[in-house]
DNA sequence: CTCCTTACTTCCCAATAGATAGTAATCCTC
DNA sequence: GAGGATTACTATCTATTGGGAAGTAAGGAG
């Protein structure tokens, strides 16, 4: 049973109740998120666009998830001072870098959806 | 624009609102479902083993996140009418097919965990 | 001065998460 | 045979989160 320590040598453990794994894993184990980051993967998406593309979204949790995505890292948010206002979201290295796990899990879910009784 | 109908040739796509594949991709993108997948992933497990295993859950919310993984075929619960009773929870082959992003998914929460600042 | 666009906030309610305590069945001990 | 132990839950209550509808701000166009 691995323990969550903060020493020279780390032993992270997502099923440790206090290991930071957890709330990271809270994070992206997350339908926006998973949709958000995704939506990413192509390239740098302004608001609205992110809005669009995520049917079904409404301005306030986009807004949260996007928040929460920024703070630990996943993207930068870059304003553009042009008028009409012009905010775009890019993926940092972070981003990219989780954005392979996710896209697997998005990919099996429409593979084997047809298989799941709901 | 990918549309997700149920017709001879399916396009089934997690951006579409009216998509199964939300409400598949809604109880998988789950911290406590990635978990008990995760912990089901060396054999079946008992109840008490699992609560044991996922530090930190609640009887409510395991026996919610069981229950919901079952309706969708993704385990099976096996109940032996032993004394005390003993309830054995195992993967379907859905199950155990879903484990590979999922454990990516742990995998790349655990090795990237040092990188975010929350 | 009003309309339009973009990108959000704010408000409110409903659904979910989570903690704590209790239940039921059956044996084992004293 | 009363009380405790064990296993697997259920019930209750509260706090947090999710989600929809509407409102706000900034600035240019007409």
């Amino acid at each position: 049973m691995m323990r969550c320590e903060s020493g020279e040598h780390d032993h992270h453990d997502v099923y440790s109740a206090l290991c930071p794994c957890r709330d990271v894993l809270d994070l992206l184990a997350n339908k926006w998120s998973a949709l958000v980051i995704g939506a990413l993967e192509a390239g740098p998406q302004r608001f609205g666009a992110l809005q669009r593309h995520l049917q079904g979204v409404s301005p306030k949790v986009l807004t949260q998830t996007l928040r929460r995505l920024e703070d630990a890292g996943f993207l930068d948010r870059t304003i553009y001072p042009a008028v009409p206002l012009h905010v775009e979201y890019a993926l940092t290295s972070l981003g990219q870098s989780v954005t392979v796990p996710l896209a697997l899990l998005r990919t099996w879910v429409e593979q084997h959806v047809d298989q799941i009784k709901l």
